[in-house]
DNA sequence: GTTCAATGGACTATAATTTGATCCATTGGA
DNA sequence: TCCAATGGATCAAATTATAGTCCATTGAAC
């Protein structure tokens, strides 16, 4: 018999302790935008029960989120657990992003395209009246803080937790499990590497919102994934433009 | 102030134990194909290691997919842990396949195409040498034993690795780890339903398989999406009829 | 046949993590 | 002034994981 074979070793399993991952819950719903700036998570206790672990562990994940300044936390009755902004974590981030940053998000943009794309096909053949109304809302609600405020300051915040509806909507309404968990996966880990830069995209995106949502309306799936890629696509665009500085931009609020 | 929002709770964070990860693991590996029917794994001391566990906590996931019927376990100087086959496991699957199993597999298939077409593109383009030439082996020995032995019985397994490595090769040539991640995901989550279900496909896909390889060879990104998109579902409709028992097909061994 | 090396089986003490429960400290509004 | 809400702190118990040791079985080499 011939032996000697099977050399590569299987990969480690990495032990994750019950307060990383709580930690990453909480990370997620932030990135997402379920809770914006200034928002206050729920009581530790309720935060406990909510996420199935004693307080003990919350309060674990809660310091660890308190040193990367993404929370911060105040005693007494009107205290809490508060998300702060990107401006509040002054050395959080170095607004300045390396080409290994830009090539992961490039990474990133690469498979949003695939996922999205294929995502967007489905949901227009698929979408219930209830998506398109949720849709609807949520386009409507970017267009709304775009008109008012120029995509300045506070507002962007608001802005993407819309986009992000939008896009979630549309994966669920594809009613495939895996490119929905894999929409969402990718959307907070398109915040992660230097969240603070998507505030300098200046690109008229409202549009391809509502030329995506027309086409999941006339159930068209061809053009619902042609403005899909179109829009992932000029996305990216505006944030190679802005990193590698080409292009002129005001500074992401005009002093 | 208007209160009383934020009211959807964050998720539970599922702990998971060792030996659930390692659990995984092994299955992972297994559905994969790097170890067939027969063939035995490292030894517990040494699996220990590899996985960076203690030898407990690899006995005690062993125990789980002994039960499983996934692996049996023999003592002595040549015994170990060896990878059963699908016929071994007798009442392990039920050879039949729900209406929820289907869908599942729809699922994964409509997945797949995203993922799949996508990192056939990225790999069209950026494809070297080193991958061509695995892909051309991982090719060349699918057809061979298809050649020899029509498919039947013990050879399956082996036929199925070397799909596993084609596709996993594509996504590696692709140059995105996220649909390297996605697809060795969705590929070890295809066989675990009812794996078995594999052994009675009888389409001949090898002719994809060199289509597709010759795409990737010219660096022709339109060809090799077509035809990949082609293969996973031509391999979806050959499952659909399988399932349904439309279109009569040797019941996977004439008897 | 005896020996021996390789391998799984079993047990134990220790360490680390997680829980749960209790009580304290701070805060701002009633 | 009081009080309800909330974070801060501590501790004993339970659970999980580790590391080490020794036993049992097996088959092949001698």
């Amino acid at each position: 018999m011939s032996e000697k074979q099977k050399a590569d070793p299987i990969g480690k399993v990495h032990l994750t302790a019950a307060y990383e991952l709580v930690v990453d819950q909480i990370r997620r719903v932030i990135y997402l935008g379920r809770y914006l700036p200034g928002d206050r998570l729920p009581p530790e206790r309720e935060l406990a029960q909510q996420l199935g672990v004693s307080r003990t562990t919350v309060r674990e994940a809660v310091r660890l989120l308190e040193g990367e300044k993404l929370i911060t936390v105040k005693r007494g009755a009107t205290g809490g657990i508060i998300v702060l902004g990107a401006d509040d974590g002054a050395d959080k981030e170095l607004r300045s992003i390396s080409a290994a940053h830009l090539r992961e998000l490039e990474e990133i943009f690469e498979f949003r395209v695939a996922v999205e794309c294929c995502a967007v096909r489905l949901a227009a053949e698929r979408r219930t009246k209830k998506h398109i109304a949720t849709l609807r809302r949520a386009a409507d609600q970017m267009e709304r803080i775009a008109a008012a405020s120029g995509r300045d300051g506070g507002s962007i915040a608001e802005y993407n937790a819309a986009d992000t509806q939008f896009h979630i909507t549309i994966a669920e309404a594809a009613g495939n499990r895996y490119l929905r968990q894999d929409v969402e996966e990718i959307r907070a880990a398109m915040f992660r590497p230097v969240g603070s830069i998507f505030e300098g995209l200046t690109e008229r995106v409202d549009v391809h919102h509502h030329q995506i949502l027309a086409a999941i309306v006339n159930r068209d799936p061809d053009a619902a994934e042609a403005h899909m890629r179109e829009h992932i696509q000029v996305g990216f665009g505006g944030l190679k433009t802005l990193v590698t500085g080409r292009g002129k931009r005001k500074p992401r609020r005009s002093t």
